[in-house]
DNA sequence: CGAAGTTACGGATGCCGTAATGATG
DNA sequence: CATCATTACGGCATCCGTAACTTCG
């Protein structure tokens, strides 16, 4: 066995078993690919790959549990690479980060201002996209770290530790009824048409659970994926905004009235996220922390030592989780 | 990197930084393991091995990481030939044991010899030793499973799940004074000289701590590793002995008469142990079965899954451990 | 017929073993 | 001086890439 026909199985798995593809994205060649497979099925004396004739069309049994630890050796022979170059070149390296719009617009901009301050030699790459893809991303190992609010179910196979709390802001022109209210409720917000998010996105369920509780039915005219488009169509008047309270700019967005709505809805949680067992570079680390204060790296060790997502809840059950302001 | 040069540092790292030990082990060429060490550590631009002008003299830092990774990559790679048998020949393989004389000499035969008759094909091995080498042997995969009664914190690097629970018997001659008595207590007991186990054997320890907390201290004339040397010095006379109810046989002990002890002291428990994260052939799935019916396959498949031994007795907080009789 | 996989073959790399050399304690 | 590690070198296996062939949809 040579851990090269391990990347091979693994990257042909990957690709929906097509070996052409598989040895495109290895760099290699066609048959190198087919023989190194055929010769690791051959010392384990079974299939791996069901053939249909000569195309590959799944795993067998035995094939899903061995794809499943090379998947793991792999995992592991890479941390031994970032271990060795943690040692020698300790703040050299990169830093991949797959993100939802708030956060990389509202959120992050100071945080990644002081950390390429910090690091001038890791090259910082960015992946914006829905919860969906980012949990890809990071899975993949595409990502080094996913940040993300919603759709824990979509994080399963990744650590993901709690970052800071935030709830919303009703959003309205200066001149809108809604302005000088004092202290609003569900009903006086439910009573215009709403400009939000798109579902899966920023918390968007949270706001749908408060409505539905107290037995609203909003009329939401317009959602989108990110607050710049939602403050677009409050200014044009088309709705009342609800947006994070991050997403609010007390000098870019002076035009605007942004009401509190703290007590109207649950908090949020945003969380970051990495992989289960991963080795993380010490300036990732400090990344985190940048991010969220109270994640220090001693408290990120231990939750990747959990097992479960129930034993990191249980490790942050004692620990404050700031809120957003 | 290549998964033959982990293994080589892994040997050499278990042989104590000896290369000659390792190749020897490793049926190979000394300069071959030094030189792909040597080109491992240049792929990774680091030292993994300490070196005294030509010896090596121990780990770097980095170096202790990376065999610790490499250690359980190689364990991985045994997972995959395992299961590999276990698609192509399921009931053909080996399976070896260590255990204490206790268990090899009383508990196991019954069940060994189910055992065999069920699986002809499959190589049985049996070591017997100190809780401290059989502990050993578990850890570094000589031994598949573990059996063994006491001293848990040597076994930490092990999944060690509860099999029954046991207590004393004390021996006597027939001819005893104790040999009437209704119902015995620890008084009565240390008024005699005792034969009993070596401390770190068989649940010694408890049998301590029940005198310890009477406030009685017995006068142990006899110590030894195995019952049958225990009922041999009973025999002659020496003193009153105390041994595990397993170990005494109503018809090959028909000379001596056993009396109850449970009422005087805790409960021991007898456990058997696996390495984390082992691949586990479905024989031996039955083995534990046959030796113990309550851990069926899927309680073992659960317990395999926890991260600490709190885990694994929370898993077992609900489930009855039968009393061996 | 096009896309995908296996077979065939030649070249080059690289691994291994033996032998020789160099350090270490 | 005996043990142990590295260097040198030659043979051999193996891995890879190109090209040709085969098979499936």
């Amino acid at each position: 066995m040579k851990l090269q026909q391990l990347r091979y199985i693994h990257e042909v798995a990957q690709q929906g078993m097509n070996i052409s593809a598989a040895a495109l994205a290895l760099h290699t060649s066609q048959p190198g690919v087919s023989k190194q497979i055929m010769m690791l099925e051959e010392e384990l004396g079974l299939a791996i790959f069901v053939r249909n004739g000569k195309h590959l069309s799944g795993l067998t049994p035995a094939g899903v549990k061995i794809v499943e630890i090379a998947r793991d050796i792999l995992r592991r022979t890479d941390n031994i690479y970032t271990l060795a170059k943690e040692f020698t070149a300790a703040n050299k390296g990169s830093l991949s980060l797959a993100t939802t719009h708030t956060q990389s617009r509202y959120v992050l901009p100071p945080v990644i201002r002081k950390f390429i301050a910090k690091y001038p030699e890791v090259a910082l790459h960015m992946h914006q996209g829905t919860p969906l893809q980012i949990a890809e991303l990071a899975a993949t190992g595409t990502a080094d770290l996913a940040i993300a609010t919603e759709a824990m179910e979509l994080f399963s196979d990744l650590i993901m530790v709690p970052c800071y709390r935030w709830n919303r802001v009703i959003l309205v022109p200066q001149s809108h009824e809604l302005a000088h209210v004092k202290k609003l409720t569900l009903a006086d917000v439910a009573r215009f048409p709403l400009v939000t998010y798109v579902f899966g996105f920023t918390g968007r369920s949270r706001l749908d659970e408060a409505f539905d509780a107290s037995g609203l039915s909003p009329h939401v005219v317009f959602t989108a994926a990110d607050a710049d488009v939602i403050k677009t169509y409050v200014r044009l008047g088309i709705g009342v905004g609800i947006v994070a309270n991050m997403a609010w700019d007390p000098v870019k967005d002076i035009d605007l009235i942004a009401l509190d709505a703290s007590h109207l809805f649950d908090y949020s949680v945003t969380r970051i996220g990495f992989q289960r067992g991963a080795v993380l570079r010490s300036y990732i680390y400090d990344f985190i922390a940048m991010f969220s204060p109270h994640l220090t790296r001693s408290l990120i060790e231990q939750a990747q030592l959990a097992a479960s997502q129930d034993e990191i809840d249980q490790l942050f059950a004692d620990i404050e989780i700031p809120i957003y302001s």
